[in-house]
DNA sequence: ATGATTTTTGAAAGCGTTTTCATCATCGGT
DNA sequence: ACCGATGATGAAAACGCTTTCAAAAATCAT
């Protein structure tokens, strides 16, 4: 039971009689091999409970069996429901997830990257992020590289995402239908084309209702729950009224909620709330969140999709995913 | 800009007017080399922007510079923090994460663990889980292991973990002190040694307070968000009167405080509420919770400590961390 | 200077696979 | 039976690095 030598694929070959390249046929099943042989191999390599090297391999092939997945932060419910996603589309198949984190900042981002890419990933998702979009086509020349959650417009066949603008629509929809009028958003970083696209939704849906566009409505947030009641605190000091607030995900919601709270403000009596996102958290909220589901764990998984496909020389589109307005009971009718 | 040829260490050799043997050797200091070529290697590797080949060096080498990471699940606020950590960590270090999950299922776990050592780890460091111990010291002959936020008697010398049993019971004292004589108790998986020590702390601050413990306050749940409402469901179903409950983790806190909320009770007002985990997220909780920090990220940096130490040959015991009650506003004195 | 040490260096032998290339066996057609 | 094709197999050459070993160069004591 002590740490006996390692066993190589040579010791295979011995076992079963072969030479060590049709043991590797074998195994990689890339070119035919007779039965007796075959299963003479299988067999050494299950009585001596036989695992390839894999740097041998990764040298040799040219191949890592490894693709790089590049979060901005663990611990973020929305990107881990992401994370969560590409782990599963990943399972069962012969690739590795190699994760790394960019912590919101091109600059560590690019540096994760370049760590990725020095382990030999053979392909790259990349879940949101703020990597300007050319840097990033620079890389996928390199290798295929496909963006979870965000849109790259030069780069749109390998992004795989929502309509923001139509999400952010319904949810400001919603509480038009519900009779508001003045309605405040809380945006996400303006750096952010998520943001930029949740905003015009929301302007558009007001436009639409013929509700005009107010500016003491607006708040910029940037996505982080402090930044929520932030946001409550400058509205309130601007003074101006309103009955109902989006958010722009929501952790913004959950800050907001809780200076909402702190003023002894009543959700959904006193102000309609909703969010983005609809991380699991939502519906524990108090009260539960209306916000606009995004098919998170879908879209990591067809993300991968989309990725096995280019390893496989077979390109695929993205299927398209849509958002969906979740109504719960942080909402109501304007007084 | 094409695709060039990978450049190798011989393009390196070639360019410095060396041997390949001495830019392996400026490359890792392991021999001095003159200064003169030293320097010679150091631009020519500038120049030609030379990226080792991970897998080459790991064949050559046997090490991977890579260390595995065992989490139960992606998205876990409290097991993510420690995954901060460690990353936090192992920055600026020449080591790399490989993470896995386990789902929170002792099989997968096996499984994910298999699946690294596969990837050639140099390391381990398992989080939680729920893999039997005497498993985990049998793979801990074959690699150096650390396990944290879990304690396994028999490898202690490499566990980070707090002290549940005490931090349990400040908690609970803190509930006595507040004048609360029936405390309900919402507990974690049997199985799970966290779970049985927090509990155990809560029997115990309510024996040295002369309080006896009462079973048809105890409930058991799944640290799961869902099974704090289903063990408020429990209780009421049980028709006993307590004015304070104890929940093993913050999460099992969020899903008593909604349930409490469907059926108006309010918090801290009807009941006090006291979680565990101090998770970001407690913070903004309606009303803001209670709770008992866990040092999560600095787990996870002294887990990356300990398994640095041991990968150096130089073992060093895990410095003790300890809890610390947060109060916030969810509990209150008992009428 | 000289020989004995010590340092620095290069050549070459791995590390465990994959894959090309050549060989050998097998097979169908005549 | 015999020939050309076809298929299965093994030998050996990569893959890009580390590290041992021995030679060459530098250093030291005398």
């Amino acid at each position: 039971m002590a740490a006996n030598r390692k066993i190589t694929i040579t010791d295979i070959a011995q076992r079963a009689n072969v030479s060590i390249s049709t043991v590797s046929r074998v195994l990689r099943g890339t070119t035919p091999v007779t039965q007796a042989k075959r299963k003479a191999v299988l067999e050494a390599v299950d009585e001596l409970n036989y695992q390839p090297n894999v740097f041998a391999r990764g040298l040799a092939s040219g191949e890592s069996m490894a693709v790089g997945v590049l979060t901005q932060n663990f611990g973020s419910p929305f990107y881990d429901a992401i994370l969560q996603g590409v782990v599963q589309g990943l399972q069962g198949t012969r690739y590795f997830p190699l994760f790394a984190d960019g912590q919101w900042r091109a600059e560590a981002e690019e540096q994760a990257i370049l760590a990725l890419m020095q382990r030999q990933i053979d392909g790259l998702i990349v879940i949101g992020g703020f990597l300007a979009g050319d840097q990033l086509t620079r890389y996928a020349e390199r290798l295929p590289i496909v963006v979870v959650a965000r849109q790259i417009p030069e780069y749109r066949e390998n992004c795989v995402f929502i309509d923001n603008v139509q999400a952010a629509y319904k949810a400001t929809q919603h509480l038009i239908e519900l009779g508001h009028r003045r309605i405040a958003h809380i945006s996400g970083r303006g750096d952010h084309p998520d943001a930029v696209d949740r905003q015009l939704g929301y302007t558009q849906a007001l436009e639409d209702a013929g509700i005009t566009t107010l500016p003491e409505l607006l708040v910029e947030g940037n996505f982080r729950r402090q930044s929520g009641v932030l946001a409550v605190d400058m509205l309130m000091a601007r003074g101006t009224t309103f009955s109902a607030i989006f958010t722009a995900n929501d952790q913004m919601a959950y800050g907001t909620r809780l200076a909402l709270y702190r003023r002894g403000i009543r959700v959904p009596e006193d102000i309609s709330l909703v969010g983005f996102d609809d991380e699991p958290a939502a519906a524990y909220m108090i009260p539960p969140l209306t916000t606009v589901r995004q098919p998170a764990l879908e879209l990591g998984i067809e993300a991968v999709e989309v990725m096995l496909a280019r390893l496989k020389d077979q390109p695929k589109s993205p299927a398209p995913l849509k958002a969906e307005l979740i109504v719960r009971e942080s909402t109501a009718m304007a007084r």
